[in-house]
DNA sequence: CGGAGCGTTCAGTATTGATTGAACGCCGGC
DNA sequence: GCCGGCGTTCAATCAATACTGAACGCTCCG
């Protein structure tokens, strides 16, 4: 081993782990995110179960997980049979991107219960309309950032011409 | 009891709890958020308890969970001990600010590890700089966001003047 | 002072879901 | 054709935590 990954490596990791928790992702998928930001190159599940020290079966699920959210791609390395991930371009917009579908779930409730609830039921009515205002406002304005982040592309220092 | 209620009470309710859970929070807190929606008016706990037949333990921790949040008001109703919670005012900020929660915690991990990363890590350094330049944006317009919305103050139709 | 109702706390239960280990299929190398 | 490494799947385990029941303190009412 050439040098030794300094301890900050293993903070970082861990903290992603509890923050994609938190957000409601397996810890382990996290501590992937975590893993590919500092290491960024294609890894293969092995090479990762190795470096998290978690079971192979965690690695596979969860790398699944990550690539279906659009964090993770999976690259094919000519010559080499095995599967390579890396780090997806914006991948921190699927995140931003899970706000705005569990807004869309909300509101989906909301309008439901409008259009199911009777009209004796004034207030609920305004109560139910204003909270539906505000979700779409927020979803709104959640899906105008997306898109802005996602035409802003002052492509990243990506100096990945490295061979 | 008066009337039946709707079949689409408990549906929203019961909607309103998976909703909580996707957000981190209790079903039964998201229960009670729902059933606040619907009826609005203070409420004792022993009330809510029976309504959404669970624990009075239950409803007490979430309902302090809620009013942390700020999710919940409590009320002292003059001339009655008892404590009584209503809807907050904009009760739907909570959620916004949560995200920003966790948005901050997450910056405070990248920049703690591109502070403590070595040089030697350019392309994590470079990496970890993207994405705390992505947080940030996000962070400042969900913050311009909740600020918009609580500027905004077409007052609810409160017609809490009841009695 | 005694009783009833409300809210809180705490130990225990139950449920959810993440993680693992083992078995399997696949592909390439020998 | 056999062996070894990789990824996937599935049942079983383990951990986290929501939820409950019971006991307690408090306040007001009689």
């Amino acid at each position: 081993m050439p040098t030794d990954p300094p301890a900050a490596v293993s903070v970082f990791i861990e903290r992603m782990g509890l923050s994609a928790q938190a957000d409601g992702l397996p810890r382990i998928a996290g501590r992937m995110l975590g893993w590919f930001i500092l290491h960024g190159g294609p890894a293969s599940l092995a090479d990762l179960a190795e470096a998290l020290e978690v079971s192979r079966a965690s690695v596979s699920t969860n790398a699944r997980v990550l690539r279906d959210l659009g964090v993770l791609e999976a690259t094919a390395r000519p010559g080499d049979r095995q599967d390579y991930y890396r780090l997806a371009d914006r991948h921190y917009l699927p995140m931003l991107e899970g706000y705005v579908e569990r807004m869309a779930t909300l509101r989906d409730a909301l309008a439901t219960a409008e259009r199911d609830l009777p009209d004796d039921w004034r207030e609920a009515q305004s109560r139910l309309v204003d909270m539906h205002r505000f979700v779409d406002t927020a979803r709104d304005h959640t899906r105008d950032l997306i898109e802005r982040l996602r035409r802003d592309d002052r492509g990243p220092p990506e100096g990945d011409g490295h061979g």
